[in-house]
DNA sequence: CGTGCCTTTGACCGAATGGTCAAATCGGCA
DNA sequence: TGCCGATTTGACCATTCGGTCAAAGGCACG
């Protein structure tokens, strides 16, 4: 063994831990956690089911596992919404990070997608008090941001909502763009719509579009 | 019996399918197809597990009725989409409807969600077909409008894909637009939002919010 | 009140499920 | 090479799964 008797994390464990983890995403993702069987996901690692149990205690504990990794790295492109920073600028950022999250870890945002479906039964506590403080915090900065009259006077968590939702549909939903869009990536016009979405949604100016006489 | 021979429906007929078909929406939507057990509808319906198949054929005929049950209804609010309409009034009229079903049949959106998650494999033909067809009706309708001038030009697949992402958000995300708001009923309020989001959105005039000099 | 059909269910089946365990195999180091 | 712990697996287990079936129970009508 080359690594020390305290730190025990071979080579061949971190891949096959890898592996089954990468094969969790898949199935976990697509079917939800009851949906999932050990051995659809032992077949996609590549090993024995014993074996994956060797490396996780439990289905559920890979299930677990998923999460928390996923959760870490979820609401990271939220937390990087700068107050100091332009708020135009800053909320087409943070549309961009998200869609861009949505292009490139579409299971990730399946898996989440179907926790919550569920009622959210693992993370639900985690959605009412870390999600909540940071979506408070940002919600208070945009807040501030349409008071100083720099953006629209928009409801923030609403509009926090709103670039989950716009953002995470093409991954959660990507079967059903595909499908009425035809073969072509959807990726390009629905950024060039978002943006015009929110420059619009959030520009300073009267609370409707009818424009007052 | 009442009935004639030919329509065989009888009153307990009709209710027993109607408690299955209830039961099996409440389980389908939170845990998908395979995470459905036959056990938990038979047990939600009050019946046991062979009177249910007495009634159905077998798991997959309740989730088939149920989808095809589901497809009827869930596409008539774009239906009504009127050509002739005020553009203004119609776009935001079909949102409100989307919104309404989100709030009064929030099982059916997440039973849309589960079916789409796991790769549509069951409706996925008509989303290519039946679906793609009134999309793409309606979106030449509303293209007509942007090159009338009557609304901004938006691309009209992307301005439809958002209205259901965003409506369909406050009946799938339900339990975390709660935990993130807190008790208070989320609706009125995402209505509000929607209306000013839209009505920027599809606003003649210039394509961005960043106005010129 | 008895007959015939609709309805309900207990018992059961084979397959799949999550998980266990002891034995076999592997891989690196002395 | 031989050793020892890390790794892998075949066999197995209890439970649950979707589904079957024959028998029992209920209901409306003559």
């Amino acid at each position: 063994m080359t690594g020390s008797a305290v730190e025990g994390t071979t080579r061949i464990q971190a891949r096959n831990r890898q592996a089954i983890l990468e094969a969790g995403l898949d199935v976990f993702s697509q079917h939800g956690f009851r949906g999932a069987t050990l051995d659809q996901i032992a077949g996609e690692a590549g090993l024995s089911k014993p074996n994956v149990l060797y490396y996780f205690a439990s289905k559920e504990a890979i299930y677990a596992a998923l999460l928390e990794r996923l959760l870490d790295t979820w609401l990271a492109p939220l937390a990087a919404l700068d107050p100091d920073g332009e708020p135009e600028d800053e909320i087409l950022g943070y549309v961009r990070r998200k869609l861009v999250m949505s292009r490139d870890y579409p299971r990730e945002s399946r898996l989440f997608a179907n926790e919550i479906l569920q009622g959210a039964p693992r993370i639900g506590e985690i959605l009412g008090t870390d999600l909540r403080v940071m979506v408070d915090d940002k919600a208070a900065v945009i807040r501030g941001w349409a008071a100083d009259g720099k953006i629209a006077d928009v409801e923030p968590h609403h509009l926090i909502f709103s670039i989950w939702a716009l953002t995470q549909h093409y991954a959660d939903y990507d079967v059903q763009v595909r499908a009425v869009l035809g073969g072509a990536d959807p990726f390009p016009q629905a950024e060039a719509f978002l943006v015009h979405l929110y420059r619009r949604t959030i520009a300073p100016g009267p609370p409707s579009g009818r424009e007052r006489t």
